[in-house]
RNA sequence: GGGCGGUUAGCUCAGUUGGUUCAGAGCACCUGGUUUACACCCAGGGGGUCACAGGUUCGAAUCCUGUACCGCCCACCA
C-alpha cells in the first residue's frame, strides 16, 4: 500500500533522487551500436559548452532547459537522443578571473611562471567545471555524462592541432603582420568580434600641421577654392588641417593623405609636412581611401595604429611607426617628454603641447563607437602585431550556401539575414592569443635557418634543416578555435569515425543570438571544410534572459538570478515552467531578480497543480485496476467523449508546437487543458461518478478515461516538467494485461499520437453549453448574493415561454449537474420574479428569486444587456447588408455572421420580453 | 551611416496565413468561499479607442507609408 502523497508538492524529496535513478538506469545514455541495433534514428544536440569561468546564470537554465526539452520529446519519439554536455575552456576569461585570484595574493602570472599559472588554472577550473555539471543535472538535464567533454582535452586539442595543421597545408593558416585588435589589459590580440564597438561621446580634435618651406605651392594651392582647412601661422607657415579622435597617434604619423582626385589639393600631393612635436617630416600622399567631403580632405597616417592607415601604408610604401607599449604606454619612438605616458595622458599632453603651439585648430563633439574588449570592458587599441589568421572566404562559400539554399534553417528566420551578413563581409580571423591558457600554436621556429616547422606531434628537430635549436611559439589560440570543431572532435574525430558515422551530422543547434558569428557561423564553417557536410540543420535562437528593467542580466549589475536557488526554492520544474512559458518565439525574457516569488510563483503552482490533479485521480480511482477505454467505450458520457476529444486535440497541437520551436504555445495549450479543462470541469464533473452510488458501468468508464487521460497529459508534460510528471506517473493504475504504450519509466514512454477518431464534436458542443450554463448561474447567483450553500432551482427556458423547455431529456449532462450540487431542474410554473441570463444558444436561465431581488434593479440590469446587445446585433446587420461584404468574405465567414445575426436576435427579444414582464410589476 | 526588433489591461507578455478561440493569459486588484485534490486553491468581477498619423480593404492589433520613443546588431569616414 502506498503512503499518502503530501497535498503539497515537495519538490525536494523527489527531483534528486528521481535524477539519480534515471543516471542509473543510463536511460541518457546512447551508444552507436545500440543505435545499429535498435534500427533507431538518432537526434543529436552539441550543448553549447558553458564557461567554466563561473557558475551558471539564468541565461545557461533556459538555454539548458530548452535543450532538455527538445531531448526528452525526441526519446519519447522513440529517436536515439542524444545530447553530448561539455564545458569551454574559455581561454581570456578564465585567465581573467585566476589573474585576479593571484592578484589578490599581490601576485602575478609572471610571478608564478607559465607552467605554474596553467597548474593553478587547471585546479581552478577542475572545480568549477564540476561544480556546472552538477547544476545542470539539478535542473534536469538528460546529457549523456560518459560523452561529457573539455574543451582542453587531450582528445579536443588533438582536433584543434589537425585542424591547424590542415589549414596550414591547405594554405588556409597563414601568420602575418597586421593591425589587429589589442587589449593592453588583458595584453593579447583579440578577433574582430571579440572588440565591442560602444557608443561614446568623444572629440574630434583638428590639427595643425606646418607645410614644409619646400612647399613653396602651398599659398598657390591655399588661394584655390575651397581649400579652407588651410591658412597661415603668426609667422607666415602656411598650415594644413587634419582631424582625428586620437590626437596622440599623431606622434605616429607618416603622412598626410588627400583623394587622388581632389582638385583642391594637388598641388600639395609630394610635398612635406612637419609632423608638430616631433621633429620629423611626413610627405603629403594620394589614396583613394580618403573622403574627400569629410572634414578638411586630408587625413593622417598613422600607418602602425589604424587598419585603413595600416593599408594606406603599404600602398605608398610607407614603414608603420609603433609608438605604444602593449600596454598602451607611449613607447621609446615618441619625443622624450611623451615617453612612457599612458595613452589618454598623452593624449592630454599632446593637446596642451599643441595648443601652447597654436597648432590645435578646434575640438568638436562627436559621437563615435569605441571598441572595448568583451572580457575585460578596456578601450581596445589597433596595433600592428605579428598573428595567425584563418583566411575565410574560401570557408565561408559553402556555409554561406547552407543558409541561402535551406540546408540549414534559423528559427527564427530573421537571423537568417544577419548571419549572410557577416558571412558575405567576412574578415580574416585573427586566432592567436597572447595568454598562457589555451592550446599552444603547433608551430615551432628554428633559431638556426628561421624557418618554422608546423607538426601534428611535438617535433625534436626542424623540419627545414634538421637543428634541435626549436622553439615553439609562445601563444594559444582562441577558444573559439577549439569550439568550432564540437559537432565532430566530440565524437572522436580525427581518432576514428565509429561515433562520427552515427551521429554526425548532429540537429538542433540551441543558443542565444550573441554568439551567432563566434560560434554558430564557425562551427558551419569547419562542418564543412572538415566533414563535408553541415554540422546540423537547424538553428533555433532564443531570447536574453533580462532583469525587470529590461537589463541583460551580469554579475558586474547584480542583477542576476541564480539557477540553484530557483531551483532550492520553487523547484526545477518551476524553473523549467516559468522560463519556458516565457520563451515565446524571438523574444527576450524578463525576470524580477529582487522578487523571486512573483517570477517563479506561476511556475511552482502549476507543478503544484499538476502534481494534485495527480493525487486525486490516484486517490480517486483506487488501486484496483482499471479497464482500457475500448472496454468501457460504451458507456462513456458526455463528459467523458469531451474531455478524450480534447485531450486528442491537446496532443495534435502540443507535438506541432514543439516542431516550430513554439514552446510558450505548447507551455499554454498543456496548462490550458490540464488545469482548465481537466482539473476544473473534467474532475468536478465526475466525481460524483466516483463516490456516490453511482452505477458501476458508469463508475469504470469514468476510472478508465480519468486514467488513460492522466496518463497522456503526463507524458505530454514530461519534456517540460520531467519531475513532479515521472513520480506520479510511476503510480497510476494500469489496465490489467494491458502492456501496450507501457514503459519502466516515463522518461522512456512513448510519445502520445494523436486520433483524430475521439474528436467527437457533439460532446463538446453538448459540454460547451453546460460550461456554459453552469457560468451562467454563478454569475446569477454571485450577483444576486445567493450563498453557495443556498438551495436555488434554475430553470431553463424562461419565464414567458416555459412550455418549450424540455431541455432536461436533451441534455443528460444537466441531470449529472443536479446531481452534483444542489440545482434541480423542474419545468417552471411561470410569471416568477428572478434572475436570467441567455445563453448563445438561446435557452435561458432562470432563477425564482422572488423576494430576493430588486425588480428595479433587475430592469436596469436588463436595460444595460439590451442596449449594448442590439448595438452588437446593429454591426452585425450592418456587415450583412453590405454587399461587398457577402459578395467578397469567404462564405464559412458570411455563415457565421447570419448565425451570429440570428442568435443576438433571438437573445434580444428574450430580454426584451423578459424586461416587458418585469417593468409590468 | 546601414539593418533589425519592439511599442496591446497597473506589471510581464501572447496574438501563426487580415474575418467567433480578435481584444487574450499569468501576476496584481475587487467580491465571496472551512465544497474531504490543491488557499501554491475555488467561484465571480473590474480594467485596454492594441504608441501616433495617414493609406489599402467589404473588413486591420494583424498589410503598406510616415512620425515619435525604446532596444539590439553591423559599419574603416579620420
Amino acid at each position: 500500500m502506498a503512503e499518502p502523497l503530501s497535498p503539497r508538492l515537495d519538490h525536494t524529496s523527489i527531483e534528486a533522487s528521481l535524477y539519480q535513478s534515471w543516471m542509473e538506469k543510463g536511460y541518457f545514455e546512447v551508444s552507436r551500436t545500440a543505435v545499429a541495433e535498435q534500427g533507431r534514428d538518432p537526434y543529436v544536440i552539441i550543448i553549447p559548452p558553458p564557461n567554466v569561468t563561473a557558475v551558471l546564470h539564468m541565461g545557461h537554465g533556459l538555454n539548458n532547459t530548452i535543450q532538455d526539452v527538445l531531448i526528452r520529446w525526441r526519446r519519447m519519439q522513440g529517436r536515439a537522443a542524444l545530447w553530448v554536455p561539455g564545458t569551454d575552456h574559455a581561454g581570456i576569461a578564465t585567465q581573467n578571473v585566476v589573474e585576479r585570484q593571484l592578484g589578490s595574493e599581490g601576485l602575478t602570472r609572471f610571478d608564478v611562471g607559465r607552467e605554474g599559472f596553467t597548474e593553478r588554472v587547471w585546479s581552478f577550473v577542475d572545480k568549477t567545471g564540476a561544480t556546472i555539471l552538477d547544476q545542470l543535472k539539478a535542473i534536469g538535464c538528460s546529457c549523456d555524462w560518459d560523452r561529457t567533454f573539455f574543451t582542453l582535452d587531450p582528445g579536443l586539442s588533438r582536433a584543434v592541432r589537425e585542424v591547424f595543421v590542415q589549414l596550414f597545408e591547405k594554405g588556409l593558416v597563414y601568420r602575418g603582420e597586421y593591425i589587429i585588435n589589442w587589449c593592453p589589459r588583458c595584453l593579447t590580440a583579440l578577433s574582430n568580434e571579440e572588440a565591442e564597438g560602444e557608443d561614446a561621446d568623444g572629440k574630434l580634435y583638428h590639427l595643425r600641421y606646418p607645410i614644409d618651406a619646400s612647399g613653396a605651392g602651398a599659398a598657390e594651392v591655399a588661394a584655390g577654392k575651397g581649400a579652407t582647412a588651410m591658412g597661415q601661422l603668426e609667422d607666415g607657415t602656411w598650415y594644413l588641417t587634419v582631424s582625428t579622435t586620437r590626437p596622440e597617434t599623431m606622434l605616429g604619423d607618416m603622412a598626410v593623405a588627400v583623394h587622388p582626385g581632389d582638385e583642391r589639393y594637388q598641388g600639395l600631393i609630394g610635398a612635406d609636412v612637419g609632423l608638430p612635436l616631433t621633429g620629423r617630416s611626413i610627405p603629403i600622399i594620394s589614396d583613394d581611401f580618403v573622403d574627400p567631403e569629410f572634414g578638411s580632405g586630408m587625413v593622417k597616417v598613422t600607418p602602425a595604429h589604424d587598419p585603413n592607415d595600416f593599408d594606406m601604408a603599404q600602398r605608398a610604401g610607407l614603414t608603420p611607426m609603433d609608438i605604444l607599449t602593449p600596454e598602451a604606454s607611449m613607447n621609446e619612438n615618441v619625443p622624450e617628454p611623451f615617453r612612457g605616458m599612458d595613452r589618454f595622458d598623452a593624449r592630454t599632453a599632446v593637446l596642451e603641447a599643441l595648443e601652447a603651439a597654436g597648432l590645435l585648430a578646434g575640438v568638436d563633439d562627436h559621437q563615435h563607437a569605441v571598441p572595448h574588449c568583451y572580457r575585460c570592458h578596456t578601450v581596445v587599441e589597433p596595433r600592428l602585431s605579428e598573428q595567425w589568421f584563418v583566411r575565410t572566404k574560401p570557408l565561408a562559400e559553402p556555409a554561406l550556401a547552407a543558409s541561402r539554399d535551406g540546408t540549414i534553417t534559423f528559427t527564427p528566420p530573421r537571423w537568417k539575414k544577419v548571419y549572410e551578413h557577416w558571412m558575405e563581409n567576412i574578415r580574416d580571423w585573427c586566432i592567436s592569443r597572447q595568454l598562457w591558457w589555451g592550446h599552444r600554436i603547433p608551430v615551432w621556429y628554428c633559431e638556426d635557418c628561421g624557418e618554422m616547422s608546423v607538426a601534428r606531434e611535438d617535433p625534436t628537430a626542424c623540419q627545414a634543416c634538421g637543428s634541435d635549436a626549436i622553439e615553439q611559439d609562445p601563444d594559444v589560440l582562441d577558444t573559439w578555435f577549439s569550439s568550432w570543431l564540437l559537432p565532430f572532435s566530440g565524437f572522436n574525430w580525427p581518432e576514428d569515425d565509429a561515433d562520427l558515422k552515427v551521429f554526425y551530422p548532429t540537429h538542433t543547434l540551441t543558443t542565444a543570438p550573441e554568439i551567432l558569428f563566434f560560434w554558430v557561423a564557425r562551427m558551419i564553417m569547419a562542418g564543412y571544410e572538415f566533414m563535408g557536410e553541415a554540422p546540423f540543420t537547424e538553428v533555433y535562437l532564443h531570447g536574453t534572459v533580462r532583469d525587470r528593467l529590461g537589463r541583460k542580466m551580469s554579475k558586474s549589475l547584480g542583477n542576476g538570478i541564480d539557477p540553484l536557488e530557483v531551483v532550492e526554492k520553487f523547484g526545477a520544474d518551476a524553473l523549467r515552467y516559468t522560463l519556458i512559458s516565457a520563451c515565446a518565439v524571438g523574444t527576450d525574457i524578463r525576470l524580477d531578480h529582487e522578487d523571486l516569488e512573483a517570477s517563479f510563483a506561476p511556475g511552482r503552482n502549476f507543478a503544484n497543480k499538476i502534481w494534485n490533479v495527480g493525487r486525486f485521480t490516484l486517490m480517486s480511482v483506487g488501486e484496483s485496476p482499471v479497464r482500457t477505454i475500448g472496454e468501457v467505450e460504451p458507456h462513456l458520457e458526455t463528459a467523458d467523449r469531451w474531455i478524450l476529444s480534447r485531450l486528442d486535440e491537446t496532443t495534435e497541437r502540443v507535438s506541432d508546437r514543439l516542431e516550430r520551436f513554439r514552446l510558450h504555445e505548447v507551455c499554454e495549450e498543456l496548462y490550458r487543458f490540464l488545469w482548465g479543462d481537466f482539473a476544473d470541469w473534467y474532475l468536478e464533473l465526475v466525481k460524483p461518478r466516483l463516490f456516490a452510488d453511482a452505477d458501476a458501468e458508469s463508475r469504470e468508464a469514468a476510472r478508465a478515461t480519468l486514467v488513460f487521460t492522466l496518463d497522456r497529459v503526463l507524458r505530454l508534460l514530461h519534456p517540460l516538467v520531467p519531475f513532479v510528471t515521472s513520480e506520479l506517473w510511476a503510480r497510476l493504475p494500469w489496465p490489467e494485461g494491458s502492456t501496450e504504450e507501457r514503459a519502466e519509466d516515463l522518461i522512456v514512454a512513448p510519445w502520445p499520437d494523436f486520433d483524430p477518431t475521439r474528436r467527437d464534436a457533439s460532446a463538446v458542443a453538448e459540454l460547451e453549453d453546460l460550461q456554459q450554463l453552469i457560468t451562467a448561474v454563478r454569475s446569477l447567483r454571485k450577483e444576486y448574493g445567493i450563498p453557495e450553500k443556498a438551495e436555488v432551482d434554475v430553470y431553463l427556458g424562461g419565464v414567458n415561454d416555459v412550455r418549450r423547455v424540455g431541455v432536461e431529456s436533451q441534455r443528460p449532462a444537466l441531470r449529472r449537474m443536479a446531481r452534483i450540487g444542489t440545482l434541480e431542474f423542474e419545468i417552471p410554473e411561470g410569471g416568477t420574479v428572478g434572475a436570467s441570463a441567455v445563453l448563445n444558444s438561446g435557452v435561458e436561465v432562470f432563477l425564482p428569486l422572488e423576494g430576493l431581488i430588486d425588480v428595479t434593479r433587475e430592469c436596469e440590469r436588463l436595460e444595460g444587456e439590451i442596449s449594448r446587445l442590439s448595438g452588437q446585433l446593429d454591426g452585425v446587420r450592418k456587415k450583412l447588408a453590405n454587399e461587398k461584404f457577402v459578395g467578397r468574405a469567404p462564405a464559412d465567414v458570411v455563415e457565421k455572421e447570419r448565425a451570429k445575426a440570428d442568435s443576438f436576435g433571438v437573445k434580444l427579444e428574450k430580454l426584451r420580453e423578459k424586461h416587458a414582464a418585469l417593468a409590468g410589476r
